[in-house]
DNA sequence: TATATTTGTAAGTAATTACTCACTATAAAC
DNA sequence: GTTTATAGTGAGTAATTACTTACAAATATA
């Protein structure tokens, strides 16, 4: 990977999330990345290519992120380290996090499924510590976690530090 | 307001919430109204101005909505007329929502005060009902069910029904 | 050092974009 | 029934779009 390689990715990635994918245009990218535009299609073919390449980027950063759960033992540390999982973000990387959030709501790369292995290991978790509906209950955090990233992402992390020491306490974690 | 005008803004709130503001053009939406192109800025005056047309419609639908909730004076009431809030949404209103969801990831449009009058009642019913920190408990769930709400827009209405009978008895409401 | 491959550029392209303008059809007001 | 205002059209426009192509610079390989 070269440095303008890069320099393209991390500028569309900041264009991407703030402006959005079709608001965006491959001139502007080149022109903010410092190359020239015929140079993005060397590289990743066309636009769609280039957004490809960073969400395959991105599902390794999420593999990363879930590996501490996932083989995580302990029923209550699962259900507390994924409580913290949206109060851990670190600002440098919120346009990967927009990113990843507003394309969700583009049918062609919304992916339900990504969330699964967090999910089955929670339903495990609480099923452990003796919930009546550790499936539902599952979900629920879950979408709970969705919420709490969207409002830090889109208000900022102070809109949401309270809510971390109440749900801490709710779950008993 | 006219036939014309009427399917303007009808096909614009489709296409503006499956396909995307940006993704759609002014001579797409009117192939689709049936309608001459030029007719769009005679009404609305540029692509801008037929988008603020549509959020108008919504305010207004948006306040009709919460009215229950903020005339409630049943603590109780309140808390459980909120969680339903989501689960309520009609499949002939999809489309409306999900505009109004895909916006708040637009800076220009994201209000985060849209939810201010819900959020105070809460926090006063949780208040009435003895809860140790009503404010951020108000948040909590005001989040939650935009959580909800997205999950329904995203993965379909049963995507979520398990949460809503979870959620009444959590609350006991 | 010579050759092959990859990285990079500048100037194109046709298609699409949001929007305008000169014009006609319809309806309301007097 | 004529005037006036509004609704609607269709053919423009300049700018921008994603993408191509012919070529040069740099780098790797032999």
């Amino acid at each position: 990977m070269t440095d303008k390689q890069e320099s393209i990715l991390e500028t569309a990635l900041e264009l991407f999330a703030t402006v959005g994918y079709n608001a965006t245009s491959t001139s502007k990218i080149a022109r903010q990345a410092g190359v020239s535009e015929g140079l993005i299609f060397r590289h990743f073919t066309n636009k769609k290519g280039l957004l490809q390449a960073l969400i395959k980027e991105a599902e390794e950063r999420i593999g990363q992120l879930f590996a501490p759960i996932i083989f995580e033992d302990d029923p209550k540390e699962v259900i507390r380290k994924t409580i913290l999982l949206p109060f851990n973000i670190d600002q440098s990387e919120y346009n990967f996090w927009k990113l990843q959030f507003k394309l969700k709501w583009e049918e062609e790369y919304n992916n339900p499924n990504k969330m699964k292995p967090v999910i089955d290991k929670l339903s495990w978790a609480f099923g452990e510590l003796g919930f009546e509906d550790p499936a539902n209950e599952a979900l629920l955090l879950n979408q709970l976690l969705d919420a709490i990233g969207t409002g830090i992402l889109r208000d900022g992390y102070k809109s949401q530090t309270g809510l971390k020491d109440l749900l801490l306490s709710k779950y008993g974690v």
